[in-house]
DNA sequence: TTGAAAGCGCTAACAA
DNA sequence: TTGTTAGCGCTTTCAA
């Protein structure tokens, strides 16, 4: 498709035979000797070695794919193009994987149905051996495919509406519930919980994490949408701190730019953080956390444990384990200076 | 390496020979037939495409490429693990490549050298079609190898210390100096530059652009490095601002977090942004330019188009041609509130 | 211990 | 118009 002219300067790979002739054997002597099975005399595969260090040869995988039907590559199909949550993940996944001498084609699909069947056609193509699925936001999403049966996908961030998928997740719930109970536990009594767009399946997970260590302290829930930016999170104190109501005590925020707005806007009207208000934000984004003032702690969702476990479950999956279902991985506290606990406590893994 | 056990519940693809056999042809005339070429009674192909659909035939890659000595595979290796510029020029040349029907190897090496050779060797053996080289930051790095000779390579984002490499990065020169010139057609004078520590190129060139602009208009330049942080913005303006010395009317920072930090304080100050001071950052990265009171103008440096570009050029490195040296790419003005222009203006592509 | 040969799935040159 | 066959680079059985 891209070939415009045949003519090639690339110097030709060599192969196996090439080793063989300079070594003077047979190219399956050849081939026994590079691969340390079946006996051989240690003179003739130390000689082999040493003429395919040589010559440079180093096997082609395309042929020992073809051959072994395993070609030792997987796909990743993922929506998410601002990267922002999607390539910690791939990154911890694609380490895991090239532990195991697998590579990662990547492709980006975001959010256009037609272009996704045509990665997967491709991937399909070049037979790689599993796919793993991502996104941008957790929610679920229809499943992948069609594909060959048996071939081996993981959801990761994402789940598909399919009970036989397999799917990694982390636990919103408990972030949640982890944020709240941070806050209780310090004492605070009036915890409002200001998050974004209840579309989004993690809002809701996170509402009832909330709810939960609510209960447990029996205390009063408040809860206000809108949309994921630290201008929603002034506008949301703004509203909050104007009124004759009494004040919240502390804030948990659906993420961490929402919790930045917050902080600022307390920052603006003179309330101080943590003394007068407590703020706990969600998913550790440190150009956030860090920045704000003061920093603000986080629940972080431990996205390269997920893609690790992906990678593991992945290549537990191609060696012939059958696996199923969602699971859900922990997420951590991460204690900074806008609750005022000491960071002792912290729980971050 | 990975397989545990032998044993694979997975279907066999149908191959060619599979096809031939039901539509009852040989299998040299499936091929001719599925390959659009060579010609062939419009009854058997219409017959022989049929079968391959019904019997879900999808033609093997790896015998394809292994025929053929072209893999249509190239491999990206980045040392960006946050992914913060990498991200978008990736997805610009995936997108670029997948037009081509070439997929796309993302490898991590997270600037180790063992495993950048070790993921090299996992490419070459995977026998790769070009590689693309990139990074956190635009400084030279050493040239990517030993490679076999006339294997396509790329260089974005970053730059080898060789002349024949060919690579393509910002231009930040002409940035900056777009930035301030923007600033002194606005009527500014007496501009000060806060910027990120000077053994990164960038933060050099940035530098000269600055001067540059000045020069023309015959002003005085005033620099002062930190870290790339916010906390650097905000202690720069409290330094600035606190003396006797005369006050600066803008700023031009080396980035966007140096920017939102000198914004929040100079509010803190409660001198007016643009009124008393214009501002510009760089890099155009909105999680911050947009958040900030008022958005902030910044320099974009186009990272898609970069990352296009590249896989524009390593497509035609691969059809044959050769191509070599560094290629600095424009980038473009976002006009926001903090200079106090209208939007009219912004260069924005 | 080593060599010969079949075959993985596909393409292309040549024959029929 | 269709079929046959060699060969891409490698592994693996079977013979020598």
């Amino acid at each position: 498709m891209a070939a415009k002219k045949p003519i090639s300067t690339r110097a030709k790979a060599p192969t196996i035979r090439d080793v063989a002739r300079v070594a003077n054997v047979s190219i399956g002597t050849a081939s026994k000797a590079l691969n340390a099975n079946g006996r051989l005399s240690t003179d003739t595969r130390e000689k082999i070695k040493r003429v395919a260090l040589e010559i440079g040869y180093r096997p082609n995988d395309l042929a020992q794919s073809l051959h072994r039907s395993k070609s030792m590559t997987v796909g990743v199909i993922t929506n998410d193009s601002f990267g922002r949550f999607s390539f910690p993940i791939f990154e911890a996944l694609e380490e895991r994987l090239a532990a195991e001498g697998i590579a990662v084609f990547m492709c980006n699909a975001t959010d256009d149905p037609a272009r996704e069947r045509q990665h997967l056609d491709q991937l399909l193509g070049k037979r790689i051996d599993g796919i793993v699925v991502t996104a941008r936001r957790t929610d679920n999403r229809p499943p992948i495919g069609p594909l060959p049966v048996g071939l081996p996908v993981v959801y990761v961030f994402t789940h598909a509406d399919e009970d036989d998928a397999l799917s990694l997740l982390p636990d919103d719930e408990s972030g949640a519930f982890m944020a709240t109970q941070h806050l209780t536990a310090l004492g605070r009594k009036r915890i409002v919980h200001i998050t974004g767009p209840d579309r989004f399946e993690a809002v809701r997970l996170r509402i009832q994490g909330y709810r939960r260590a609510l209960k447990d302290q029996g205390l009063n829930e408040q809860i206000h949408h809108g949309p994921w930016s630290e201008a929603w999170g002034r506008q949301a104190v703004d509203k909050l701190f104007s009124g004759e109501a009494p004040k919240p005590d502390a804030l948990f925020c659906g993420n961490d730019q929402i919790a930045r707005g917050v902080v600022e806007a307390l920052r603006d009207l003179g309330i101080g953080v943590p003394r007068d208000v407590a703020v706990v934000g969600f998913d550790n984004w440190e150009v956030m956390t860090e920045a704000a003032r003061p920093p603000i702690t986080s629940i972080d969702m431990n996205l390269k444990a997920l893609g690790r476990e992906a990678g593991e479950r992945l290549i537990a999956m191609i060696s012939g384990q059958k696996i199923r279902g969602a699971k859900r991985m922990p997420c951590s506290l991460v204690i900074r200076k806008s609750c005022g606990a000491s960071a002792e406590n912290s729980s971050e893994v």
